[in-house]
DNA sequence: TAAATCAAGATTGTATGCACTTATGAAAAA
DNA sequence: TTTTTCATAAGTGCATACAATCTTGATTTA
């Protein structure tokens, strides 16, 4: 059951359920989820391990709270990390793995066409997350891969992308297929230097929605 | 309590008092530190989340264990991530900064000097810690500072320090001294890739040393 | 009015007991 | 001899009770 309890608070918090710097208190997850203060106390434990909550000596565990330069620091993260795993990918992908790539760059591609962007979001997400997870796989170091992981996979990021736009889609599909195109030719500094273009990109977009929020029309 | 059961497990994994691969069982923790289990195993989960030991459900918690493949990608990953950290440090650290990191090398030069290397092992491994933990604050960025961290801090690194011959701690010093420089220059690319270097060398003689283990005689 | 005090309630921390799962080693079967 | 079976022991998972700590708001004091 911790293991469950683990997993509906880690998806609480990336919904926004569990809201950032909210408290988590014991006994009220312990009655939603119908389990004692025990599993709940030792989810709490392992998802402050992971920096998903901050543990508070005798204050329990409040959810990790993001601000502007949470964003900064994390593309500017990406964008050390993810071009090199990208470059090693390109040594040491099979040709699997470059089919499967190119099959979810592809399914991005209709589902953007078909429906637009508004209503893909959490599926645009995820499949994307999907493409960049493994690109890390692909290039052979758990340990980076991991470290990623633990940098990206925040609520705050899943966020960012319902600000994309049509134009930050197009451009994030078109980068995709080149990719794809850079792994299968094997040439380091090509996938290399895409993958860096492709987080640039987003970053730039992110950090100018960010500072100028429009209103509600995105076209 | 469970704090300190927190400490005193991660202080016992990195002295491999509990040896790599060990199950820990919770009772005898608990009855060696004088506790309940309940502190024991949230303490547990904690370090699971931190990767210190590995969970599986209904069989405890072991420790992690490393391979030769472990060396290659921690070495792999600080050679992306240390030259960057080292290049931001030169645009961003203080001048207070960099008179603290000069005293750390000079330091790790005096002692070597007066006491040789094998009796300061432990105290080199914790100065050079520093050292390199100064750095990664200073350039500013606390995802791959951590990042780094739960990388590099393994028990694993502790212990190739163990093979460092003079040659490599003169180098070291060195190239600790060359960094302090640089970082005074405020010149990126400098920093960058005396970091970079450092990491390497230190990679080729470790790795050199584990492939071929001489007996017990090291000049 | 503003600051300090303090007591009741809320919340977290720990210990303990029992249920359940996994590991073990001896006995039985092949 | 080797494999299978199975009972016992060991260990983990969870619930509950109580202790310790923190939060609060009302009351007192300056």
């Amino acid at each position: 059951m911790q293991q469950s309890v683990y997993e509906a608070l880690k998806k609480g918090i990336s919904s926004a359920r569990y809201a950032p710097g909210a408290h988590l208190r014991e006994i009220h997850i312990a009655e939603e989820l119908g389990v004692s203060r025990t599993p709940v106390r030792e989810a709490i434990r392992r998802l402050g391990g992971e920096g998903w909550v901050e543990l508070l000596p005798n204050r329990g565990a409040r959810v990790t709270q993001w601000s502007m330069r949470d964003i900064e620091e994390i593309f500017e993260a990406r964008a050390l990390i993810e071009p090199w795993l990208a470059g090693q990918a390109a040594l040491r992908a099979t040709p699997a793995q470059i089919d499967e790539l190119e099959a979810l760059a592809l399914k991005m591609q209709d589902m953007f066409h078909a429906e637009g962007a508004a209503a893909i979001v959490d599926r645009w997400f995820e499949a994307n997350k999907a493409f960049h997870d493994q690109i890390a796989a692909a290039a052979g170091n758990r340990r980076l891969e991991q470290s990623l992981a633990a940098i990206k996979d925040v609520p705050l990021i899943r966020w960012t992308f319902a600000t994309f736009g049509d134009g930050d889609h197009m451009r994030s599909i078109r980068e995709h297929l080149e990719l794809v195109q850079a792994l299968r030719t094997g040439e380091r500094a090509w996938a290399e230097a895409i993958m860096r273009c492709h987080i640039l990109a987003a970053r730039t977009s992110v950090v100018r929605r960010a500072e100028h929020p429009e209103p509600e029309t995105e076209t």
